[in-house]
DNA sequence: CGTAGCCTTGAAGGTGATCAATGTTTGTGG
DNA sequence: CCACAAACATTGATCACCTTCAAGGCTACG
């Protein structure tokens, strides 16, 4: 059995192929390979020549960028479904725009470029789902710079709920990855110690509750009234 | 002669028609109006259903979202050869994510929603183009995510230069279009005091000018220190 | 001639960055 | 199995940058 024929089942249950006949999804992943990462391990380094792309299945990966100084930026946090480095694939030399690193033990099926050249490229309606997913990133982006004229709690509690959303299971509220106070402040911009402040307080008040670097929402009311104030 | 046949040597002098033979840039821009905005004028509003997408011919639009206040942010400078709201029309029920404001009199070819999902679509080269296209403005999102930390000057010295490098005209280090500096400070987030603070203390040292609201460069090499430091 | 939009300057005050020190957990190698 | 390093979490103190508020000048336009 082939890597792509063992994860046909995740696939297909990913929006990206929702309605997609089986027989052409397998087309399409012909030659995929089933890459498992361990916490911290780097898939994509930000600046390499991209001679690959991919899907995430399980676990979850972040996109960041360097600063001029040292230190990282994240610009995105991809969960299963999510589609990586598929929009530079049809450059003609596509260099990776971000780092992609492992947030835990995670699993991706990794493409060559070759088929995306061949075989998606030549699909419309495929490069179209590609498009609404870049969109969707896009929105993230900008409601975040709408975001940046308001105090730090205002910021901390929109990306907790942009983040619960993907999950769309509504009783659960639980963010789908570990996330630490350094990350979230690496993809707010601000500092470790400003969020943690935040957040300590809101564990204080029963708003959130942190275990093992999971992060549970037990008065979403509250945030929502935090983000809006 | 149609609006589409006046506009038609704007149209194929831009990147998204480049290489494309004329008959078929006249196919895909069938029926097509050019829209003649005046300063200040809305040409879409944000939240509103999009029926029509197009092409910014001449002059400028800033893209621009409400935020919970009242005030609002700008997300993009849009020049001629961008294009507005393509990247939405695939979906199945599109509403206009961002308010295009005219920076002064501007020409703008509108097209319909309807040659869209028949004309464009089904050309994957272009959607691939529009791609592209859509790459760049999230590039420029995810750099100036990059920036969050730096202190403002450094950023309001990044916008300068993400504004000349789109007209690639290396000897002209003139900003392609009006700009004033609550315009820069509703795009970088701050306040219009911060942003003249800074800017008049450039006028002083002689880094850059400005001339009714035209900016231009004159020391680029302190703008592009100003932004590393 | 009055209004609207933009530019400018000053003063006061707060949010959050920075620095420093310490505790906690996890993973690694002897 | 223990020692040690590395990454993460926490708390306090200081201070700079930038926001906010207030007031006034300038130009364009009906």
């Amino acid at each position: 059995m082939t890597s792509v024929e063992a994860a046909i089942n995740e696939l297909i249950s990913f929006p990206i192929f929702n309605q997609v006949p089986k027989s052409l999804v397998l087309e399409l992943c012909e030659g995929g390979k089933i890459i498992t990462s361990s916490h911290r391990e780097q898939l994509y380094r930000c600046g390499d020549f991209a001679s690959t792309f991919g899907i995430v299945l399980s676990g979850a990966y972040k996109l960041s960028k360097p600063t001029p100084m040292g230190d990282d930026v994240i610009v995105h946090f991809s969960t299963p479904g999510d589609v990586i480095a598929a929009f530079i694939m049809a450059q003609p030399n596509p260099i990776y725009p971000v780092t992609a690193t492992a947030m835990g033990p995670s699993r991706f099926l990794r493409l060559s470029r070759d088929i995306f050249l061949s075989q998606w490229k030549k699909n419309p309606d495929l490069i179209l789902r590609i498009q609404s997913l870049l969109s969707t990133r896009m929105n993230l982006l900008q409601d975040h710079k709408v975001m940046a004229r308001s105090p730090l709690p205002q910021r901390v509690a929109s990306l907790l709920l942009s983040l619960i959303d993907k999950n769309s299971d509504t009783k659960d509220l639980t963010l789908p990855l570990r996330l630490t106070r350094r990350e979230i402040a690496e993809n707010l911009g601000s500092s470790v110690e400003a969020v943690i402040r935040i957040m300590s307080d809101w564990s204080k008040q029963g708003i959130i509750q942190t275990n093992d670097q999971v992060i549970e929402v037990l008065r979403p009311d509250k945030i929502v009234d935090l983000m809006n104030s």
